[in-house]
DNA sequence: ATGGAAATATTGTCCGACAATATTGTCTGG
DNA sequence: CCAGACAATATTGTCGGACAATATTTCCAT
């Protein structure tokens, strides 16, 4: 099984994150290292080192003594964490602009594949879409660093996002605003994608606010 | 020694970044489990932890069965890193000013010292006051993910921050920026102290990209 | 000097153990 | 029946040792 330059940890938080995006475990829910070791074939030592990088990464939520569970946002702290977004996303159509100016081919195409996955109503490959495309966005921006402290920020909410986005029919929306940024990019004008992008984080905020009380963690005290 | 409620894995991180603070040990060094294991005398995982811990904070950087050695960033990184420290601190301070502008008095207080500070010469002084300015105005803020966030983000740079105030007499400059902060704060021009904040960001990054490359990392091939 | 093989050092993972702490279950008195 | 105290259980925190996998260094032959 270990034919990969995988280690051993790798696979373990490989295996944990599937386990989340599939929704078979759930925020909230806690996770023992004795079950993971027994269940995964690995010792308690790798269970532990993955748990903890996942904890780093903002998809699992730990305490002393208490061992980890899911990651649940409180209101408030979605809030918090969408100002970040905005700024950082903003940050990431504003550098991109000038290399997906020059090169638009592979961002027109993605948006076509999710105007069809939304119109065939195919959820997984939409979601899928919607992923790739704020990736090469990132990717395009060419600051790792960036693009790193994005993907530790998307752990936490994707499984909210991914609520938001089966619930309801809010694809087409999320198109039209995707449609605005990329439009502004082709058009090399940053300052235009820079807004639009603000603009579709922020809607994509209130989206999520939107949902029932019982997908958010209880505020503290 | 455990008569606080910290780990030993806790200890062992704090020994860590305290020796680097204190320049014991210097950016691209390396350090070995079994070395800090024997010398604080702790076992070997507890090293482990620390220091993937202090990888995921930006102060150590790991490669696969080659161990950790203090974190050292390649010019590019630092621009980098900065493009995204002057969106999130310029955030901070636009969030930071509602609340700043009701209580002033801490903020006014902290740069006076920094203002003693500078003509006396006291780097250590400065530079804690320094800390404790971008501190305030992060908890001012009311978002500990952002503050996290960029926390992260300045352990990565302390020791070039550090290089760049003990060299040069920068700290009059650095003073004077943070004066139009501070200015723009106590009139509630939250606009304004942004853009005071992303000036004085830029300027940081000028003076590090002005060090010699002896503070650097080669870029990677 | 140079390329490559052997020796060494270091990390990756496993196991088992036990103390420290948290969680759960039980009992008792009201 | 409930609340609180106490005991039993479960889980994490840390340790020590072991060995394989991989990287680094040493050394030899050319």
């Amino acid at each position: 099984m270990n034919v990969n330059a995988v280690s051993t940890v790798d696979e373990v938080t490989a295996a944990i994150v599937a386990a989340v995006r599939a929704g078979r475990i759930v925020p909230g829910q806690r996770l023992t290292e004795a079950e993971y070791s027994a269940r995964l074939g690995v010792s308690r030592s790798s269970v532990r080192e993955a748990f903890r990088r996942l904890t780093s990464d903002g998809l699992l939520d730990f305490a002393p003594h208490r061992g980890v569970a899911v990651r649940q946002l409180t209101r408030k702290e979605v809030d918090d964490l969408f100002a970040i977004r905005a700024a950082l996303e903003g940050l990431v159509v504003s550098l991109a602009t000038r290399r997906l100016h020059a090169e638009p081919d592979e961002l027109v195409t993605l948006r076509h594949e999710m105007d069809e996955a939304a119109t065939a109503g195919d959820m997984n490959r939409f979601t899928g879409g919607n992923a790739r495309f704020h990736a090469l966005l990132a990717a395009s921006a060419d600051n790792p660093l960036l693009a790193q402290t994005l993907t530790r920020l998307s752990n936490t909410i994707y499984w909210l996002q991914f609520r938001v986005l089966v619930d309801r029919p809010a694809v087409f929306d999320t198109n039209r605003e995707h449609d605005r940024i990329v439009d502004a990019i082709v058009a090399g004008d940053a300052v235009a994608a820079e807004a639009a992008m603000r603009d579709h984080v922020e809607r994509s905020r209130r989206l999520i606010q939107s949902l029932s009380d019982e997908h958010f963690a209880t505020s503290p005290a």
